[in-house]
DNA sequence: GCCAACGTTGGC
DNA sequence: GCCAACGTTGGC
């Protein structure tokens, strides 16, 4: 099982949201280093870390998992939609996303100052200065690390 | 609102 | 293929 942390802006979805849904469709990532991890790496059931960004204060706001692989993004093909791209076509679809689905939201958020404060996490992705990547690895090393020490 | 970091675009 | 210009992300 791999770890992935997936960032999303929580007064566009949040993890409230993906609790109410259930599972949710992670249409819209347009960037193409994020597309690949999805399309070629992540397994059904991998782990992830769900990513509240441009939040007061930004943080990881629970766990959710893989719970459908990659498949053709058709909000690209949608005119009308924000996250509509013309050179993705039917018969070639530059863009995928998978599916995603509620596991559950932390008591507390893990906020991105805490996470800076923690060593044991100092090498994770999201803390480099930088790191824009919407879709992001992370170490076993460090997820169990959350788990076992900054939950509740 | 600012701005650093990064990815993409397009002229050459 | 290089790289300047531009647009976006996202913390602060």
């Amino acid at each position: 099982m791999k770890i992935w942390l997936m960032k999303s802006e929580p007064n566009c979805y949040s993890i409230d949201d993906l609790k109410k849904d259930g599972k949710t469709q992670w249409e819209g990532v347009r960037n193409y280093q994020a597309r690949n991890f999805m399309m070629k790496d992540m397994s059904l059931n991998d782990a992830v870390l769900f990513y509240h960004s441009n939040a007061k204060p930004p943080g990881i706001a629970g766990l959710a998992k893989v719970c459908r692989l990659s498949y053709p993004d058709y909000f690209a093909w949608d005119e009308e939609s924000d996250y509509f791209d013309p050179r993705s076509t039917q018969e070639k679809p530059i863009w995928h996303m998978v599916d995603v689905a509620f596991v559950k939201k932390f008591d507390q958020l893990i906020s991105l100052p805490k996470l800076r404060l923690t060593s044991e996490l100092a090498d994770m992705k999201v803390l480099q200065k930088g790191s824009r990547l919407s879709i992001q690895p992370v170490d076993k090393s460090h997820y169990d690390f959350i788990c076992d020490h900054m939950i509740n």
